[in-house]
Formats: structure tokens, C-alpha cells, sequence
DNA sequence: CAGCATCCGAGATGATACTG
DNA sequence: CAGTATCATCTCGGATGCTG
């Protein structure tokens, strides 16, 4: 192998000091708390502003009190999401992406964008599997 | 739209965007497909080239035989992944990705690779946390 | 309004054994 | 090698009731 593929392999197995593909790395559960069924949806409906709680669970449609809790405390831990709580009554709980939360959700919405646009070719694809299995 | 086209809907319906935030969206189930726990690790692996079933699995560190089996199986169902039977002695099989494939895989990384990259500040969140609740 | 505590079923996951 | 089949386990997630 000569210097110019000793590079390119380099990157390639990305010598990184977090290793997604290796399973005692943490970076493995902080991406699972961001591609979630919830955290990603989460994260996504945050993208467009700050919202309180009960706001939050309408866009998220679907998500139950408790696991919109539940995966907005693991954001929260993770520091992508920031939680502003005003002491008055009834009580008010504002959610915000901070800096490092808005980075992932741009991201993960790309990913998100990009496979809403391509559900047709998807679903295409499973009538063709499904065809040739019966 | 006259009658008959009417009744054609159901195979040539003309969709609105696809919104994943919507519970009843189909693009919901293939998101999860994508970002699943093994399936996020399973595309951003076979993103570098065709790989074998077992060589596969040694790549996604932590993946059972069967869960391999079943992501692949629903990765390839969705049109992601192209699977190559040879019908040798031993089998030989090869996974790769399709065009499609490829593209969500390529915005996937682009949020694992953040994701690791931002590891450290996440830990340090975390202490951050975890010190006020104590 | 913004949650937490509890229970419980469904589905995800893992270990093991087996097949072509 | 490339899976499938089966069983045990365990977490996820929904429903409900309650609190400040």
C-alpha cells in the first residue's frame, strides 16, 4: 500500500476518539436519544422556535405525556435541549434547542427532509419486494 | 379527475407531502427503519462498499445474527439496500447500498459524524446535570 | 398547565439450536 | 457461510390516576 492509500484508509476506519460502531461508546446512546421515534421528532418540531410543554405534545402528534417527558429530560441531559421553567401559576415550562441542539436537528432534519421526498420511490420499492414474495 | 380516474387513486394517487410529524405518515415507519438502532449502524457501515453477512456483522459491533437479519431485511425492502445471492458452496452473499441508499446514508453520517464530534460536550452536560439533582 | 408514579401488554432484543 | 426457528427476557410505550 503506498502513502496516498494509507490516507484515504485513514479516514476511511476513522481512527475518531468516539466510535459510533463500536458498542461501549457513548456516542451510541446519545445518537440513539436523537434518532429516537421521539427525540428525532422532538428535536425537529423544536427546530422551528421554543415551545412549552402541551404545544410541543400537539406537534409531535402521537407522543404520550410520559414519553415526551422522558425523551425531553435525555435531551435535556445531553445538553441539546434547554428547559425554562417561570414559577408562576399556573406554571409555565418553555423547551429551546440550544447552539449544540440546533446543529443535530439541522441534520437530522436533512435526513428527515431528505426521506419524506423519497417516500415514493419507498413505497415503490415494497410493492416490488412484496410482489415477488407471493 | 372523471370517475375512472377516481377509481385508479388507490395505485396512482398524486400525494401531498409526506410529513413525518403526522402519526398516521408512512414516512414515520421508514424513519424509524433509518434511525433505528441497528439500522442507523448498518447503513453508515455498508455506506464504505459492498459487505458480506458476517463481515457485516463484525462491523456493527454488538448486532445479533438476527436483528442483522431482520434490519437488512427491511432495509432492502425499502429500496435502501441491494442484496446479491451467489448460489455457491458456501453461500456467498453481498449487501451494498442502492443510489437511494446511498443518499440517506450520506445524511445520516453527516449526523453521526456531529454526533461523535460533539461527544465531549455532551458528557460534560451530562455532568453538568446530573450534579444539580444531587 | 406541567408534570410524576404505577401498572401492564406488546414488541424489541438476545441466546441457543438447527438447516441448506 | 448465511441464515431461520424458538424461547426467554427485558425495555418501550400507552393508559390511568394523582399532585402542585
Amino acid at each position: 500500500m503506498n502513502s496516498a492509500e494509507e490516507l484515504t484508509a485513514g479516514q476511511n476506519l476513522r481512527h475518531l476518539p468516539y466510535n459510533v460502531f463500536a458498542k461501549t461508546c457513548p456516542s451510541r446512546g446519545t445518537l440513539e436519544h436523537v434518532t429516537g421515534r421521539w427525540g428525532a421528532l422532538t428535536l425537529g418540531a423544536l427546530h422551528e422556535g421554543p415551545f412549552r410543554f402541551n404545544e410541543l405534545r400537539r406537534r409531535v402528534d402521537g407522543v404520550s405525556e410520559k414519553m415526551l417527558s422522558q425523551t425531553l429530560h435525555a435531551l435535556e441531559r445531553d445538553g441539546l435541549v434547554h428547559r425554562e421553567a417561570q414559577p408562576t401559576n399556573p406554571p409555565r415550562v418553555d423547551y429551546e434547542l440550544t447552539p449544540l441542539g440546533h446543529e443535530v436537528a439541522e441534520r437530522l432534519l436533512s435526513l428527515i427532509r431528505f426521506v419524506e421526498g423519497s417516500m415514493d420511490d419507498v413505497l415503490a420499492a415494497r410493492q416490488t419486494y412484496d410482489a415477488c414474495r407471493d
